[in-house]
Parts: C-alpha cells; structure tokens; sequence
DNA sequence: TTCAGTGCAAAAGATTTGCAACCTA
DNA sequence: TAGGTTGCAAATCTTTTGCACTGAA
C-alpha cells in the first residue's frame, strides 16, 4: 500500500468505497510510523475528520486488516494495536520487563517465504513480535535458580 | 514448564507462592491444548475452584506471562488469549475468512535460534501467528484485480 | 507469623450493534 | 439513484483497582 490511489483502486476494485475515514486512518498510521491502539487512531482521526466516531474507528480497522492494508499486532502491554502493513520491522518484547528491542528481518522473511510456497498463503509479514526474556531478565533467572 | 514440581520450585525459587488458583490456571491450559481466553480460563477454573474471580484469572494470566509458564497470543478474531508456552505450533490466520492453517516449526526455529544468538533473548517461540491471505481469498483479489 | 495473593465490588475501558441518515461511485 | 458507510447512542463485554482478609511457606 504505497499511495492513496492505490489504496482506491484496491477498494473500487472490490466494490468498496473509499471515504474520507478510511482515507485518514490510513494515512495516519502510515504517518505515525508505529502501531497505534484504537483510542490513539480515533484521537488522531478527530483532528482531520471531526465528526468521527469511535465505532467508525472500530469499523474501520477491521475493514482494513481485512483487507491487508494494516495489521492487529499485540504491544509490549499485550493490548490489541495496529499498524500498516508496509511497514517492516520485527521485535522482541520481554515478557518480564517489557524492554522492547528491533531485529534483523532478513533470517525471518527467508523462513517465511517458504512457508508461503508450502501453504500458498500470501503471509502479511510486515511485522512480527516475539515474546521472551531480556538478557538483564534471563540472567536475574538464571542467578536465582542457581 | 513440564510438571507441577518444576513450576513450583520456579515459583519458591522467585518468592512466589504456589497456590491452588494457579495450579488450576496452569493445569488447564495445559490440559486444553490450545490458547483460550480469560473468560474461557474463568469459566474451566471456576469448576475446580469455586470461589475464583475473574480478578485473580485476569492478575494470574499476567502473573504466569511475566514468568515465561504462558504466553499471549492473538486469536482468530483479533482477540488476546492466552496458551501455555510448552505447547509448540505455529500457525497462518487468513485476515479475510478467518481459515487456520498450521505451519512446520523447524523453519522457524533456526531463524529464531540465531535472533537468540544476536540478540542475547531467550525466545519463548512456543507458538506464532501469521495473518495473510489464504489461497482462496488470495485467487478470488487477485482475479478483481484483474 | 508474615506478606504474597485472593475475593469482593465498583469503576473504568474497550468493543459491538441497530437503525436512520448520508454520500461515494 | 443504490447500497455501502457513517453517526449516534445504548448495550455489552473486558479489564483494572483498592482494600480488607486469607492462607502458603
């Protein structure tokens, strides 16, 4: 999802239509850059489209994750957020202290792709998070079961 | 996390107390075999310990994902659930119809041992989620675009 | 005995729904 | 125009919190 007149061609071309809501969450997770929970995308919404609703919000996301322009990803407090699909980057959150740190995605996407041959899915891979411990968390562990 | 022992000894190891609510919580998602979510938790835990609330299923999810015995996943329906971490599978959810398909781990688990490697995180890989679009719902966009 | 952990109950937050009005294509 | 979308408002569902009491170690 590179621009809008793709983003409209994708939507016309399916019988959707592509209102001025769609067209702000849109661009604004895109602008951010980061995932954003639904109450963050609905603050940021207001201020371009005044009169939208959190249901609109709602709505929406789920219009677009349905539809591979964002996806659901989980953040470091486990609470459902989004974020745009182009947006590559994948990251290690720890489960105890909740550091976050970014990955290389080159070893993931090579995996990936052969699952894409294996199962024909197109996989939305554009950010995955994984769960473990930090090395300050694991080595605070370790120590104390030692 | 394979047997009561070992997840009591974890527990004491930490200052942590085992107690009848968590053994509960522990023992049946590791007895369902698959992620369920807090109010399924509650509703199986409260036939082996009456008196729990969903309170203390709510802090005791929190509690066993901040000590690596669970982990949080989202759910076909963009929905957090929760699932014990020895319970190793990954699997694909079409962002369209919802299809699951489950995926080879090995793959995955070599370029997740060198992220280890990299980063200095012990992964808790047990399970991962893709969404994308399955080869149906991939054939049926790719022939509205055409 | 101690203090981590629980129950209770209420508050706060998040998400969903039906329906009439609206506006994109 | 037609019918996909939205706003509104209420209902529903989910998650969090403070506090006193309980019970595991």
């Amino acid at each position: 999802m590179s621009c809008d007149t793709e983003l409209s061609e994708l939507l016309r071309s399916r019988g959707f239509r592509l209102t001025p809501q769609r067209h702000a969450i849109m661009h604004l997770l895109k602008a951010s850059g980061k995932h954003l929970s639904p109450a963050e995308v609905y603050e940021q919404a207001h201020q371009s489209v005044p009169g939208i609703t959190e249901a609109t919000v709602y709505r929406t996301l789920d219009f677009l994750t349905e539809n591979g322009v964002v996806q659901p990803v989980l953040n470091e407090n486990r609470h459902l957020v989004y974020e745009i699909s182009d947006h590559h980057h994948h990251h290690l959150i720890c489960s105890t202290c909740r550091a976050q740190v970014d990955i290389d995605p080159k070893p993931l996407q090579k995996a990936i792709a052969g699952l894409e041959s294996q199962t024909g899915f197109r996989i939305n891979a554009g950010h995955i998070t994984f769960f473990g411990l930090c090395p300050a968390c694991k080595k605070e562990q370790e120590e104390l079961q030692s």
